[in-house]
DNA sequence: ATTAGGG
DNA sequence: CCCTAAT
């Protein structure tokens, strides 16, 4: 038990910011379980608070991962994917089965699943379990959650003996669960720790009522997702909620469909959880879903930060200031539609954000920028001709170049020679410039010369003549270097 | 830090 | 436009 503890706490900072994360996307994904997750997160900094105690159980997800991993060292990220995952999954399907219990269901599946799981390690691992969970509980005297967490053990700590002796596993588990959740109840509504006849009889009266809740629930759902935008709002009603549904215990039947659930259809899709750990731009676009949705003022400030990370672009700020002026014709504006994180309700597409048109005058003066330094010196032609023009980058340009081949139909004429399709080009550029372009073109081969590529491969195919092709065909890097030098 | 390529 | 790999 020690030993778990401290490696507990010793784990718990990395897994808990880790969690946040992981946390912070399902918060986006479901309407309904925005509160849910807002618990999740309060725990979480409880959890902190209270680092140097140890790491409680029925805290919150942070904490009860923490502790699964560092109990678990080998399947430690497995188990934490899916018991994610689990989360994930819980959310996401909120709207049907036990979800319809949403908020609550959502909350405390969490909790009590990982209970269970934890529980079961526990079983498996021998008889000395049932103080572990009873000192774990009892260990994590957060201030708010101290009472209720004293409540609990009681029980779990019995409850769990008991039954370890009678070897009835489902059943301990049941209890624990039963007991754990009630726990994580109590934590989350700050309601008082009832005592252990309270408890008993909210058990009870909570099977009872089960199954009369489904309007209920399906009811506060609606409330919820409907909801008036304000997180405090949904959060008060969450609680009142909770605080409804805190005497209600989840039926066996209940426990055991999440805990199949779980450990069922998780397992496939753990891709979830890691994705949203690291893939920033999916945490961006949720985050506009999120905005979308047109609530929650609170949370948001979370997400902008790592919006405003994302958002502003590669490197492009540093460089230079915005100018205005440069071109006549150029779009007025370069400075406003920037980086304003309070943009972030247009950034609804992160990626083009911020598309500027290329003026003809833009495009001449690259083409004569290409036809002055050549092409590939894009670095030189932004400085030289570009320095005003804070967002075109070099490789703007280069890509401005590229198209520009593509469209003067100076690029790679087809085998078919059924190409150089301007027809559909929106806005045709000026003769004159085509003409120039078709000569730089000419001139330099920008395009990594197909030509080569292509006859190279054709014959390549076969046997390949080596002086011909310069040897390699498929990576385009000989060919590549080669070709450029060969042209300058 | 720049480029080339690909998406 | 954006992103990644290669230099």
């Amino acid at each position: 038990m020690v030993k778990k503890d401290e490696s507990c706490v010793s784990a718990l900072e990395d897994e808990a910011i880790e969690v946040e994360h992981l946390l912070a996307e399902p918060k986006n994904e479901h309407v309904s379980v925005d509160g849910v997750l807002s618990f999740g997160e309060e725990s979480l900094e409880k959890c902190f608070q209270i680092e140097d105690f140890s790491c409680g159980f029925g805290f919150g997800l942070a904490l009860n991962n923490g502790c699964l991993d560092s109990n678990t060292t080998q399947e430690g990220e497995d188990l934490q994917l899916e018991v994610l995952d689990g989360l994930l999954d819980e959310l996401d399907e909120v709207d049907d089965l036990d979800a319809t219990n949403g908020l609550s269901g959502a909350c405390d599946c969490e909790d009590f699943l990982l209970d269970i799981e934890f529980a079961e390690k526990k079983l498996d691992s021998g008889p000395s379990e049932a103080t572990c969970l009873g000192n774990s509980s009892s260990e994590s005297p957060s201030p708010g959650l101290s009472g209720s967490c004293n409540g609990a053990v009681g029980i779990s700590e019995s409850s769990t003996a008991t039954i370890l002796e009678s070897e009835c596993k489902n059943d301990v588990l049941d209890k624990i669960v039963t007991c754990k959740l009630h726990g994580g109840f109590m934590s989350k509504c700050g309601c008082q720790p009832p005592a252990e006849d309270g408890i008993h009889m909210a058990s009870i009266e909570l099977r009872k009522l089960n199954d009369l809740d489904h309007d209920e629930n399906l009811l506060a759902c609606g409330i919820l997702s409907t909801g008036t935008g304000k997180r405090s709002l949904e959060v008060s009603r969450i609680d009142e909620f909770l605080r409804e549904k805190r005497l209600r215990k989840p039926t066996r039947r209940y426990i055991e469909e999440s805990s199949s659930k779980k450990s069922g259809y998780l397992k496939g899709r753990e891709k979830y959880p890691v994705a949203s750990t690291k893939d920033t731009s999916l945490k961006v676009k949720s985050c506009n879903e999120l905005h979308n949705t047109g609530r929650r003022a609170s949370t948001v400030i979370h997400e902008e930060k790592s919006l405003c990370g994302i958002r502003v672009r590669r490197g492009r700020p540093k460089k230079l200031v915005p100018q205005s002026g440069l071109d006549s014709d150029k779009e007025p504006l370069s400075s406003e539609s920037e980086d304003n994180c309070a943009t972030k309700k247009k950034s609804k597409h992160d990626r083009r954000k911020h598309q500027r048109m290329w003026t003809p005058s833009e495009v001449i003066k690259l083409v004569d920028g290409i036809s002055e330094y050549g092409v590939g010196r894009w670095t030189d032609i932004k400085r030289l001709l570009f320095s005003t023009s804070a967002y075109r980058t070099p490789i703007d340009l280069r890509d401005k170049w590229r198209n520009l081949l593509r469209a003067s139909g100076a690029e790679k004429p087809n085998k078919k020679g059924v190409e150089q399709k301007q027809e559909h080009s929106l806005r045709p550029l000026p003769s004159s410039l085509l003409r120039r372009v078709r000569e730089l073109a000419k001139i330099h081969p920008y395009p990594r010369v197909r030509i080569s590529k292509k006859s190279c491969i054709g014959q390549v195919v076969p046997a390949m003549h080596p002086g011909a092709c310069k040897g390699a065909p498929p990576s385009s890097l000989s060919g590549r270097s080669v070709r450029r030098k060969n042209i300058t």
